[in-house]
DNA sequence: ATTGATACCTTGACACTGTCAAGACGAGGT
DNA sequence: ACCTCGTCTTGACAGTGTCAAGGTATCAAT
């Protein structure tokens, strides 16, 4: 027993599994440490292998953190979906759904969500990251073109202006530079997110 | 010769110079460097001291960050002001104007942008970061009260508006996560940015 | 002019990090 | 029985942030 596997795969243990219980550890670890705590060590002992274990499924640090950020990219689309489903058959209340639901999930994993859209952690366009991203993406196309009219904006356009406002949305108020505070989560921050959105209207609804 | 200092002072060094060359080691690096690589030592070297003596002006390595961050923001802040008063007389022009400066400040030097809103730099709300932070806002905030018409939006929330678009475009931008490529300048970027900015002004125009 | 105090900056050490090298161990094929 | 391979371990390395202790220069007071 002074080195090598302890046994551990005896019970029934499917291959891959120390695979997934890092990009699990990590994805908790990520939200509940702030960045520069979220080592590759503390991972490993979160998932209970030695130090080195998660080299032999990511080749560095930025690969596994990549995989916890697609798994934040994975529930965020989620949450999108989940409350597009809940509302009405408007497009456009299907579309401010989708916002409120993607500012909801920013604000209940305020870490993931910001770490998520660290530049640097693409490194392909096919990588584990790159495709969560284009899948949550996806759900935001849709649903623009749900709201499309002749006489309204083109699509990529629209895609870009409601991302971008969602996401600067919460950005500038997880970084403490819009002067709500979005811990108090009945406080002023909802109702600023429901006029901020209500202000894009025009845009779609088309000239 | 064992230790202690060199003489360095003897030539009119005044007061704080080492304090400012390692804000300015510190605000080159944050730009030239991946984040993780911009350590404490490496800005020690730069600045020409040794690598305790950042401690000697600055608590924790977060605390030097953030004057590096502050700077950044008074380059933003000038590079806005330009922008502005290089625009005409009518108040949207002049509003965005500062957009513009905005974008072209964050692309021009998108490590240190990323950077500036991170959470968790500001200390306290009258600590340099946050009242760096608070002149740059001021700008914008001027400059959406000229654009307020009695029909218009209200002044809080046309402040939030121009700065979440901005924000979230140059945030989604440096992240890869829009189509176009920051990199080339003469791209689709330039005009994806006007027209984005274009898509607000009804908000501000009233009615 | 000598002394003492103080600000500034140094060296040295500590625990910790990411990554690489080498080895132990079980599973599966020959 | 042997051998190979994938999996995971221990061990080591350079580099990091921070703390402790110490030197040197400057300056006020004697």
């Amino acid at each position: 027993m002074l080195a090598g596997g302890t046994g551990k795969k005896s019970e029934g243990s499917r291959p891959d599994d120390v695979r997934a219980a890092l990009v699990a550890a990590a994805a908790a670890l990520i939200e509940e440490l702030p960045e520069s705590e979220v080592s590759l060590r503390a991972v490993a002992r979160r998932a209970g292998v030695s130090h080195a274990a998660p080299a032999h499924y990511f080749p560095s640090r930025a690969d596994l953190m990549a995989a916890g950020f697609a798994e934040g990219f994975d529930a965020l689309t989620a949450r999108m979906l989940e409350r597009r489903d809940a509302a009405g058959d408007d497009p456009w209340d299907r579309l401010k759904a989708i916002g409120l639901g993607y500012i909801a999930f920013a604000l209940e994993r305020p870490r993931t969500y910001t770490m998520m859209f660290r530049p640097g952690y693409i490194t392909s366009p096919d990588s584990v990251l790159a495709q969560a991203g284009d899948r949550c993406r996806e759900v935001l196309t849709r649903a623009v073109a749900e709201t499309r009219r002749p006489d309204g904006i083109d699509q990529e356009l629209g895609v870009a202006f409601a991302w971008v406002t969602v996401h600067g949305f919460v950005s500038l108020l997880t970084s403490g530079m819009l002067d709500c505070d979005p811990a108090e989560g009945v406080g002023p921050t909802p109702e600023l997110a429901d006029r901020l959105l209500s202000l894009m209207r025009p845009a779609y609804d088309g000239g």
